[in-house]
DNA sequence: TTGAAAGCGCTACCAG
DNA sequence: CTGGTAGCGCTTTCAA
């Protein structure tokens, strides 16, 4: 592969005015800008990156961690990263396959490795302890749907308590009075936090939910038709459910109509997080919105800041998220007294 | 940031042990690696891989180039190039935001910047000539869904044509003899190619499909519901409908049912595709799978391979992928002779 | 305005 | 088995 050197030999100048070229640096004669441009162009010449990042010390990248590309929450939250990325001519480097403590802390170690000058991490089960001492390491470490209150300069995330209480004031203002939920199986907070907001608010309004009309599904279409299975098993009656996100609220719609309920007629279906899926389904699934790819190009520019050694931090900052209702067709008001 | 300068100098060994520590190279002494590792531990010490890539050649990273991470089909690109990245200890670069030649080529050259080992690009405006010049430049590229005959061996493409014939046998062996289509309105070639497929194997057949049933529109939910409305709006009569893309399938079973035709018993629809929405959709909608997430795969192993010196490329291959038809349940046979 | 040279952090070669 | 050192491709002083 052709070099700097290889360029300055055939335009018979300096390394060091090739370099001030490509950088568009200050005193440099027209002639030798023409002269080292018809080289580059004719060599079809590309400088190294690594080389710049070795000694400029910053790598123009920016990291993300997530577990997949296939779900379209983290597919957005990266889409939103990599935006930032372009506008800001920086290169998007990506980890996934996260299972564990263990993948998580390994995903984030190949982008230190890379000297990614900002890491957007969605990390679920690495420690507080562990990620406080790593935004110690990286500058521009960024936690998306999470918080810690140590590092909250950090934090973009959604209050999933609000979302709750949002979902079950909608459902409320809809005359329901029995209701069901199904939540994720996995015990990372977001369920727990939903569940939390929604159960806290009913409670407020002096209703109360059946344990039993409390699920716990894989977080998938098929989970959300098991759980809805489950729910319907029970034998006990409910007209709104409230499911912890949309693909989860979709399989549920679909059980249930398998089952001679029509949606919102009958039971009025609720979900969480507002993907593209839910704009696709019949009846248009209502859901709460978790505004993921703005809040990605935010963190992605907090990042961006916060890895910036001229800008102060100020670490009063908070980035909370508030989930918006999106009513759509599958729930309704329930004409029953 | 600590350097391996520095886990030398507190190891009290030089920078070259560190470094076979560091590879686990051969011929170092037990009691040295133990020294060194407990060094890097506490040093907490991360080595630079830009470093590494400037001396070794060798970048470690994949790139991929696509339009975008929020269209499913090309997250599941991503996903499966990421796959392998990770199998091989590589990172993945992305270079997204495609809507010109030039912006394709811009995409590129970042990716040639970072020195990428293998490159998996999508490319739908580069004209074939830049393509076959840039093989020269990098011998890790790859193109997926795309075929350029001088470079067959670096091509991982679905055939197209062979893809509309499989749609016109399966809705010929249903019984339909009046048929619609929805394509796409953007003149590349893979709609084009579908649709010649499609109508050539209903000749083959004997049947013709008229030209007013035959519609183009935006390649999104919102397009196929267009679509639909102006096949409906045009008075002809048919009873299955063959579309481009899945998103678009589902918008048009929308606007069928919003008319009073049922699907499939008054019309069959037929996507494309074979994306996670297509299983969403209700009826789960009948499609030909596109395996994009193995091809992805398929993709990066091949470029891994052309990257390696050491094996020689065999300009004979060809990956060539024929789309399988899924049946779900939005075709059925049609019992009107 | 230009060139020479130091050095970014690391690997790999050559001596020992 | 270990250390010294050249050099990967580039930017950035410092002198000229």
């Amino acid at each position: 592969m052709t070099t700097i050197k290889d360029v300055a030999r055939l335009s018979g100048v300096s390394v060091a005015s090739v370099s001030r070229v490509l950088n568009n640096g200050p005193k440099v004669s027209k002639k030798t800008i023409e002269k080292v441009s018809k080289v580059i162009k004719e060599l079809n010449y590309t400088p190294n990156a690594n080389a710049r990042a070795l000694v400029t010390q910053k790598s123009t990248t920016l990291g993300v961690v997530i577990p997949d590309l296939i779900d379209p929450f983290f597919a957005s939250l990266a889409n939103g990263v990599e935006k930032v990325a372009r506008k800001s001519n920086m290169q998007l480097l990506l980890s996934t396959g996260l299972v564990s403590a263990e993948s998580e802390m390994q995903a984030i170690n190949l982008l230190i490795e890379r000297r990614c000058d900002v890491m957007v991490v969605h990390s679920k089960k690495l420690p507080d302890q562990v990620l406080i001492e790593l935004s110690n390491k990286v500058a521009g470490l960024v936690l998306i749907d999470r918080y810690i209150e140590e590092i909250a300069h950090r934090c973009i995330w959604l209050d999933n308590i609000e979302g709750g209480k949002i979902a079950a004031r909608h459902l409320l203002a809809l005359n329901h009075k029995n209701f069901a939920c199904i939540a994720s199986k996995y015990q990372i907070d977001d369920p727990l936090l939903r569940l939390q907001g929604f159960q806290s608010e009913l409670k407020s309004a002096g209703v109360d939910i059946d344990p039993n009309l409390i699920e716990h599904g894989e977080p998938t279409l098929q989970g959300g038709e098991v759980a809805t299975q489950h729910l319907l098993a029970s034998g006990k009656r409910f007209s709104a459910l409230f499911v912890y996100n949309d693909a989860m609220a979709i399989g549920a719609i679909s059980t249930l109509e398998d089952n001679g309920f029509k949606v919102p007629s009958d039971i009025s279906v609720l979900g969480f997080d507002d993907v593209l899926l839910s704009r696709y389904s019949r009846p248009k699934l209502s859901t709460l919105n978790y505004p993921i790819e703005e809040m990605a190009m935010q963190a992605a520019n907090i990042g961006l800041e916060l890895s910036d050694k001229n800008t102060e931090l100020n670490k009063d900052k908070n980035y909370k998220h508030i989930p918006r209702l999106v009513k759509r067709e599958s729930t309704s008001y329930n004409p029953n007294k």
